[in-house]
DNA sequence: GTATATGCAAAGTCTTTGCATCGTT
DNA sequence: AACGATGCAAAGACTTTGCATATAC
């Protein structure tokens, strides 16, 4: 996905190209598998934008969202985290011990999904795997 | 999981056995499957419990949550949601069109666990899958 | 020029906390 | 009697909304 894909989603979809969903994309585009808040977003467009505002992220972000061009994800408290969407279905590994979030590519999931159609006559389209526990260095450390 | 078990282990854990929390113990497992919010658990224990309080809610239920005895789970958006804890594995099922919420229970995510220690390292400790989607019936009333 | 997006501030939703009082042990 | 739990109200974290102004088209 290349920020020219989004800004022709924003043009196509008949919204307008403000600076401000420039600047959120492009802040979610460097921060490739890093998972941002609005918060963070917001201060890493509030340096280039001094009157840039958190409602225009939430905004923005709800649109990049209706557009599918990016995902929230809520992982236990705090705020939700937002990426831009991939193509690839892709779960979620939260380290309890550093916080650390990376993600984890599942064909398995496929297969779930077949299972509950099949079985259970449940159409899954969405499926969110979010896995807690220790990542390989905090294990490394804990040892230690 | 059984009332007597629920007393005991508050019991045991040096906590105080108030009317408070029998009553929101007996909401749970009076709730069965069903997913309850605090709000929810709170009307419910309200109608026996006039000047019940939502505070106390919340208290409660981080108390169960840390002896173990139910657990909370957010789905989407709204308020989180609560059940009893459960022995068996189980994700949750949310039907977008009627909002019911079903378990499903999937002896596939043990494997998935497995794979993430030997193959990356990580150590899963929970494993919340949660599948969105449509339901059998709702399939069955869109397509008549 | 016109409709849409923004900035600001206020409100909304869900949850937590401080503190005096009450109740279990 | 002592300490933990409750009720109440206030605050906190996160997100949404109303409205006047600004701006992309």
């Amino acid at each position: 996905m290349t920020q020219k894909d989004g800004r022709d989603a924003l043009r196509e979809s008949g919204h307008r190209m403000t600076p401000q969903r420039v600047l959120v994309w492009d802040v979610l585009r460097r921060a490739g598998e890093r998972h941002m808040s609005a918060e963070e977003i917001f201060h890493e467009v509030q340096k280039t934008l001094p009157t840039f505002n958190v409602a225009s992220v939430y905004r923005t972000l709800s649109l990049l969202s209706e557009l599918g061009l990016a995902k929230e994800t809520r992982l236990a408290d705090g705020p939700a985290v937002w990426e831009l969407a991939h193509d690839h279905r892709h779960h979620h590994l939260v380290c309890r011990a550093c916080g650390s979030i990376t993600h984890h590519e599942e064909p398995g999931l496929a297969r779930v999904a077949l299972h509950l159609l099949e079985q259970h006559g449940f159409a899954a389209e969405e499926l969110d795997l979010v896995v807690t526990g220790l990542c390989h260095q905090c294990r490394v450390r804990a040892s230690a």
